[in-house]
DNA sequence: GCAATTTTTGCTCGCGTGAGCAAGCGTGGT
DNA sequence: ACCACGCTTGCTCACGCGAGCAAAAATTGC
């Protein structure tokens, strides 16, 4: 009688299978399908057609556990509400599939739950991982790295100062110069800056950088405020909160935004809520150039990150055999629009 | 002279090396971090204190190769430009996370890369494969399941007719009805129905039911344009095109917007190019209630999908016997805001 | 206290692949 | 025809764990 299995799903086909098959050995199948081994074009040939007809493809997580490699990287993330979060996910899973890498997306809910997600992804045996949330601070990255649980910990589109960190970002500082010299030049005298949440480490030197140029060249102290989350809608509430009211003279005449999400939601609360123009009552400046930002609606002037290079780089940082001071910083493009 | 190994990371400790720490055998070491293990409360303690002093902890790639289950879910998405992703992502890591699944991120760059990418998922044997793109039209599909490489393939938040996949999304139909009697119940008499990219398989039915209900019920047939992906300046650029240089007497009284990625980008353009009052020259309606569409600018009216039951009920799904005859639609709620 | 029963533990075998080595094979020079 | 050399192939061993069974230990009933 045929007993022959007839599989649910073709999981269980094996090399040894196609090697039957293709009258090879077994090694030499899972040869036919690494890119750097040593094998004739004949029994290539031979075992593409038979891996073909049985639907084989070779198996990563035994191809990982024996290699120990796994061509996986995580991608930690907590900020959801931050539409330039998008963008980047799409630009790195892009990019790093493009290149074989796969991504285990995890999704931290918060700081306490940092612990629990970097575990998960050493579950996995992940190359890398990869940070682009922000409520890594110094007490979890030390507790990551104390493990040793990771090649690799990136940080990525912000800046670190832990050594056994690679941090590949924007040059925030430069870039907040140059924001603060147009700003300036535009005529501006008045800012307020609108800032993210203050983590303790792996953070934005934006707000330091600008208010502390502001003063040295420009005299006056810029009023700043702070939002818990970069979330357009918690901005809008803040926004309103601290200039509802006040009378014109006391309003900044710009809001310099940490970055687009925050200067998204100021927008819309400045225009809808309180009423007033854009640009000509208060203007607006961002960072990220995210794509609304471009629209209609909001010609928002703000600063472009260079994420496609930094995405390349961040390859070849994977790439690489070290896994220390790769460190680098990108430099960013100034993006006039109308808001400012 | 001590040569003991300081490893470069924790991955190389196993369950043996855990197992002498602990003076048991590393069965009993494996039971311990597994939920359904009989093992007494004694011996989990012993392995418990002797992991944590090693920093061990159970690979899961070893696991899955035994066990034949990875735990390991591929969300495949190409739709980046819509913002509603985001949301959808949000939820989806963050309740599959919570039930124990992980997640392989597959950035689907076409329709003619969705192959690809169902390849690449199932090399890592993921359980299930999500997909909440829009680019699997039946050939894709009829591939994928052809080859059986997928024990589940899901439809999130997008009807499909096809009999082998698992469906999981809002009712259309029951919605756009309802959008459909809201909007000619506020007095709207000419709509334009604007659509996303029409895909053979797997689509949205919103297009087809406002249509065919509207002609049937309310005599005239509406105008209806289409846009080439869920993208907001994609949908700013046709809405342009489309209505500029209208008599007043000659434009919709209301866009009804196949989703809110359209909409937003709608608007945007009805505003400040075609420079119109929203609702009080046109009207428009969304669907998704994407964040931003709350926000003061667009408070747009729309309908809200039921992301969370959605996904829940996808881990029951995942964590079901059976493969098939698991659809499930969904009833949504329409919000009504001031853009209709 | 003893046998019957249940819980816990250890073990054999297998999951599907890669590293690295040794044998096989073909090629070219003399 | 012979040998040296390089390419190709097959093989041993290992990767870390789970299923399922058998032995050991703990618990129960009387």
């Amino acid at each position: 009688m045929s007993d022959e299995k007839k599989p649910a799903f073709a999981g269980n086909i094996t090399a040894d299978d196609v090697a039957a098959e293709a009258g090879v050995s077994r090694w030499t199948v899972n040869r036919a399908f690494r890119k750097d081994a040593s094998i004739s074009s004949k029994s290539l040939e031979k075992v593409r057609i038979a891996a073909e007809r049985l639907g084989y493809v070779p198996d990563l997580r035994a191809a990982s556990l024996a290699s120990d490699r796994s061509n996986l990287v995580a991608l930690l993330i907590d900020d959801f509400a931050n539409p330039h979060k998008l963008v980047m996910m799409e630009r790195l899973t892009r990019i790093l599939r493009r290149e074989g890498w796969d991504i285990l997306l995890v999704n931290t809910l918060g700081r306490d739950d940092a612990g629990h997600a970097l575990l998960n992804a050493s579950q996995r045996r992940v190359d890398a991982v990869i940070l682009i949330g922000i409520q890594f601070d110094d007490e979890v990255l030390d507790t990551a790295l104390h493990a040793r649980r990771f090649r690799k910990l990136i940080i990525f589109a912000r800046t670190s100062r832990n050594p056994d960190t690679i941090s590949i970002a924007v040059d925030d500082v430069h870039a907040m110069k140059e924001i603060a010299n147009y700003v300036h030049e535009r005529g501006y005298r008045r800012p307020m800056f609108l800032a993210g949440p203050r983590t303790s480490s792996a953070h934005l030197l934006r707000k330091e950088t600008f208010v502390d140029y502001w003063r040295r060249h420009f005299g006056n102290e810029p009023e700043t405020v702070s939002v818990s989350a970069y979330d357009p809608a918690l901005a809008a509430g803040i926004v309103e909160d601290t200039l509802a009211g006040r009378d014109a003279a006391m309003l900044p005449d710009i809001l310099v935004c940490e970055n687009d999400a925050l200067a998204i939601g100021a927008t819309d609360v400045i225009r809808h809520k309180l009423g007033l123009r854009i640009p000509e009552d208060i203007a607006i400046t961002g960072f990220d150039d995210v794509p609304q930002a471009e629209g209609a609606n909001y010609r928002l002037t703000t600063y472009r990150q260079p994420l496609t290079d930094m995405a390349e780089y961040l390859v070849e940082v994977l790439g690489s055999a070290e896994g220390r001071d790769l460190d680098r910083l990108f430099a960013g493009r100034l993006i006039v629009r109308q808001s400012a």
